[in-house]
DNA sequence: ACAGAAGCTTA
DNA sequence: GTAAGCTTCTGTT
């Protein structure tokens, strides 16, 4: 650089969140990937390179370079460690567009320039002293105050958006300082912002009017005495401090070590082809339009750069095609630029894989999903990770991306109990690395399993990550994160900003054949069977823990997961807007994550004193019974054994009434043993006890204690998120959503569950939740009726049904409207309903007929229902809600029908675990503000349990029943009011 | 060792 | 009639 030239430095960083805040807001590609703050960054740009073209127009940039932020971690956090802490994370469509900005500078020939510990506005500060020392002059483009202190005879700024250049006399009077005076200005001032403090009290005005009188800050601070104002006075003494820690956080650093020179930064000629093939890919049609006239390109002959770069970053590894498309395009002089050039390099699958602009969302979608179809994946490409400087390069890489697929190799399928072993990573399709953490060699239990050579430090691989992960800017991919978040929140990593690809599997496609296991998905979507996980560490009693894992086939296998991931995430995050279900996966899905890894961190305590006893007691129950059982039949035999027992009671015995399974054996199901017992027959009535004795024994008084972690003492259960088909939680290991409450001997179970010393747990739960669902959404008068002023929802039902009062409704009527209700909700047929009630079929018909009379709404409901789900394959919940029901239009009679009913069932059950779903996510935020120590523990479908401080139990049901009584809202006004009861006890058996 | 059926628990 | 998960038995691998 020399005398004359003139070095122009965006201030990237700063252009994104101003770009992203100035304009409209959802500014989405058709694809549904936002990109306004790309759109404005690329217009600001662009004017600034025709500028510098027009040699009218005064200033003339020579040189030019884009600088960003690299991570939010700078020198300042340790000169302050609460230094911009209270930022808080990007908005959510902001964080795909980082990396794409860095893209679109690339796309324009710009360098962009960014280094690990320091802000944007040090390597500013340096380039420009460097470029003023070499006798250039510099424009910085931005309008942040903080590089006002830069400003002088050779420096000047820029601000794009209002087309104002800021010198020497703007700084003056916007501020009231010269420039050189800023740094003190802002020390005293501080900036609320950056959480620097300043000094309390002090202004703008003021500290310029300090200034000015004082001359700078130091002379300010020793004569502070002679300050008039008492309280200003006194708060500039005792702040001292402060301002002196503030005045080092905005210095801006002029000397940091740059590695890029200024000769670097020559502007060169814009690419047309380029640019323009980058343009098109963001769908920005006019700025593509006046690009093609000023570099005279015909835009019309330019693809689209290969669809796939638009969630992420796409330079690396054997991505075969995408990587070879955009390279082409890029080479290619503007006189040869075509689409047949940049096709020819690509495989016959390229035609595809560029986006048009005109494609619809659903076309683009499917050509994403085309074209990673055909990818391959190679094992071979992987790479073993295994000094901390190639981890840091990797994680270099991953910011540079924006986006990366992980996953974390454990010891255990229970996250609570598993030791990390290793973290895999993806960049890019085809483009994967693993990081072994805590391999064991071979014989381990013997020689006390010594680690593996060559694997890096884990604690400073976990630092490393953890910087990584936590960093929001860099959007994180993963299946089925949930567990790795509690694996990683026991390393102290809260992962911020995610994606999860068995989440948008669940959304997209929940209800339809398949899984959202990695390896269904990756078979459907991308084509690929992964390695199995039996073939790295065996299967059955041969079953090894992933630590003792070759580190070679750990490497395959784990990096391999990742890279399943990432090119999953590629395919399944645009049809999210293609299929319009962004708002499910982003306000019920994806936000219950960390709520649910969080509750199965806490667990519950359970009374192994109390299982014990109770155990004892069904196994003498038991034994007695068996007893008396094996006397009547007069032999001995496995009462467990449908088989053997059918064979006795219907064979041997010859009772009357046997019917037969499915597969031809003697049916000895409870209802069939029940009808005998009302016949008078002795032994199936103890069969019946013993059944119900032996299973409350196994599966609940033996089992959970078996769950009680060594260390927290308490159980863990695991919530499945995609699991039903209606959007409902599942549990597991140990099951807690189906612990006995029915009979009083089951019920004794729940008297285990219990808060710790000096807490309460408190039980709430939704009452009649489906059928005030039902009310609203088939718009029942009666029902709303009947919500709003608090009757007994099935003695109405009943009134309404058989015309008798409500005051002194015999029990049995009540019983049979109750049975009705809930087959209504189950999508009621005659038969079921007969089994139910042990009623003729007929009669079940003539209810159901009355039902209908008297509530022609509901019969109206269903078939709509019916008939949207035939015609579109699927229902919504009212939160929209997809649940698929491809069966609904099978020729099998039996089979449609069940669909209808499930179909029917699913918008009712499906909104109601949408409404709890939001509770939850609501919920941590509403007991903190209310500066409530309840924390949630379990979900049972429509009941949510906490546990808490004693004495917090009466501040918390009303906040608790509160933010689960207004869960729908805003997204939905229902028009029948939800209710919740709560109350608090010391087990769950008395909360309930 | 695993898979499916039968049976039972919950909302 | 809807939605789940766990245990035991039984027959196959």
């Amino acid at each position: 650089m020399k005398k004359g030239d003139h070095l122009f430095l965006v201030d990237g960083s700063g252009y994104i969140f101003r770009a992203y805040h100035a304009l409209p807001p959802l500014t989405r590609k058709s694809d549904g990937l936002p990109v306004g703050a790309v759109s404005g960054f690329c217009n600001m740009l662009w004017k600034l390179m025709l500028d510098a073209r027009n040699t009218e127009a005064g200033v003339v940039p020579t040189h030019f370079a884009v600088i960003f932020d690299y991570s939010s971690k700078t020198f300042r956090n340790e000169l302050y460690p609460e230094y911009k802490a209270n930022r808080s994370a990007p908005p959510e469509d902001l964080i795909p567009q980082f990396g794409l900005i860095r893209q679109a500078t690339k796309a324009f020939e710009l360098p962009c320039i960014e280094m690990e510990g320091f802000e944007a506005d040090d390597l500013i500060a340096t380039y420009a002293r460097l470029a003023c020392e070499a006798g250039g002059d510099t424009t910085i483009v931005s309008s942040d105050k903080d590089l006002m202190q830069l400003v002088g005879p050779s420096v000047s700024m820029y601000d794009p958006m209002k087309d104002r250049q800021i010198n020497v006399p703007e700084v003056v009077e916007k501020w009231g300082v010269p420039p050189e005076k800023m740094i003190d200005l802002q020390a005293l001032t501080g900036d609320s912002v950056d959480n620097v403090p300043g000094v309390p009290g002090i202004g703008p005005k003021t500290a310029a009017q300090l200034l000015e009188q004082f001359g700078d800050l130091d002379t300010l601070l020793a004569r502070a005495a002679e300050i008039k104002q008492d309280k200003r006075r006194q708060s500039i003494i005792d702040n001292a401090d402060k301002a002196r820690i503030s005045r080092e956080l905005v210095r801006l650093k002029v000397d940091v070590p740059v590695t890029d020179v200024l000769e670097d930064f020559v502007l060169q000629p814009p690419n047309g082809p380029k640019l323009i093939g980058f343009l098109k890919t963001m769908e920005f049609t006019s700025l593509t339009r006046r690009v093609a006239e000023a570099t005279g390109t015909e835009a019309g002959e330019v693809e689209a750069v290969p669809v796939s770069v638009q969630w992420g970053a796409d330079r690396h590894g054997p991505d075969v095609g995408s990587g070879a498309a955009p390279a082409a395009t890029a080479a290619a002089p503007a006189a040869r630029a075509n689409g047949g050039n940049a096709a020819a390099a690509a495989p016959s699958s390229a035609s595809a894989e560029s986006g048009n602009v005109h494609d619809t969302p659903t076309a683009l979608a499917n050509k994403i999903a085309e074209r990673a179809a055909s990818q391959k994946f190679d094992h071979a490409a992987y790479v073993t990770i295994r000094d901390l400087a190639t981890l840091n390069n990797w994680i270099a890489e991953a910011r540079q991306a924006g986006v990366v697929a992980f996953d974390t190799k454990t010891t255990s399928l229970d996250p609570m109990q598993a030791e990390l072993v290793g973290f895999s990573l993806a960049t890019a399709p085809g483009r994967a690395a693993y990081v072994p953490l805590a391999h064991k060699s071979g014989r381990g239990d013997l020689l006390g399993g010594g680690l593996v050579e060559n694997q890096v430090p884990v604690r400073d691989a976990i630092a490393a990550l953890k910087a990584l992960l936590e960093d929001a800017s860099v959007l994180k991919v993963a299946q089925n994160l949930k567990y790795d978040l509690v694996v990683l929140d026991r390393h102290g990593i809260d992962v911020h900003s995610f994606d999860d690809t068995m989440l948008l599997s669940y959304v997209l496609d929940g209800g339809t054949n398949g899984g959202h296991g990695t390896d269904s998905l990756s078979e459907k979507w991308l084509g690929h069977a992964p390695i199995p996980f039996k073939e790295i560490a065996g299967s059955g009693r041969n079953v090894v823990g992933f630590d003792q894992v070759d580190i070679d086939k750990a490497t395959a296998y784990a990096a391999e997961d990742a890279d399943v991931a990432l090119r999953l995430w590629r395919v399944l995050k645009p049809r999210l807007a293609a299929k319009g279900v962004v708002s499910v996966y982003e306000r019920l899905e994806r936000p219950l994550v960390p709520v649910l890894a969080r509750m199965e961190q806490r667990g519950i305590s359970v009374d192994r004193q109390i299982l014990s006893r109770l155990s004892g007691e069904l196994a003498q129950g038991a034994a007695r019974l068996e007893d008396e059982i094996n006397a009547i039949a007069g032999e001995r035999f496995n009462i467990g054994s449908p088989k053997q027992l059918g064979d006795i009671l219907f064979g041997r015995m010859g009772l009357p009434g046997g019917t037969k399974t499915k597969t031809g054996q003697w049916s000895t199901s409870a209802q069939v043993l029940e009808d005998l017992a009302a016949e008078g027959h002795e032994l199936p009535r103890k069969i019946v006890d013993w059944r119900q004795m032996t299973k409350l024994k196994s599966t609940y008084t033996d089992a959970l204690p078996g769950f009680i972690n060594p260390e927290t003492k308490r159980v863990h259960t695991s919530y499945a998120l995609a699991a039903t088909t209606t959007g409902r939680l599942s549990s597991s290991d140990p099951n807690l959503q189906n612990i006995p409450i029915r009979t009083t001997e089951g019920r004794k179970i729940r008297t285990a569950f219990i808060a710790d010393k000096g807490n309460k747990l408190i039980s709430a739960d939704y009452s009649q939740i489906e059928l005030r669902v039902l009310a609203h959404v088939a718009d029942i008068g009666q029902l709303k009726q009947a919500f709003a002023d608090g009757v007994d929802i099935h003695a109405m039902t009943a009134s309404e049904m058989f015309s008798v009062p409500v005051e002194g409704m015999p029990s049995e009527i009540r019983r049979r409207a109750k049975a009705i209700n809930f087959g209504i909700i189950y999508g009621i047929s005659a038969f079921g309903l007969a089994n139910q009630l042990s009623i003729p079929r007929e009669e079940a018909s003539d209810y159901i007929r009355k039902y209908f009379e008297r509530f022609p709404g509901i019969r109206a409901y269903m078939d709509e229902t019916k008939a949207f789900c035939r015609e579109n394959g699927y229902v919504e919940t009212i939160f929209g809600r997809r649940i698929h029901y491809p069966e609904i239009r099978s020729s099998n009679p039996s089979v449609r029908a069940f669909n209808e009913r499930a179909s029917i069932n699913a918008r009712l059950q499906g909104t109601a675990a949408d409404i709890i779903r939001r509770a939850m996510i609501r919920m941590e935020d509403a007991l903190v503000a209310a500066r409530l120590s309840a924390r949630m523990l379990l979900q049972v479908h429509d009941e949510l349990i906490f546990e808490t401080v004693e004495n917090e139990v009466e501040a918390t049901i009303p906040v608790v029943r509160h933010v689960m009584e207004n869960a729908a809202m805003p997204a939905v006004s229902m028009s029948v009011p939800l209710h919740v009861d709560a109350h608090g006890a010391n087990s769950w058996d008395e909360a309930h």
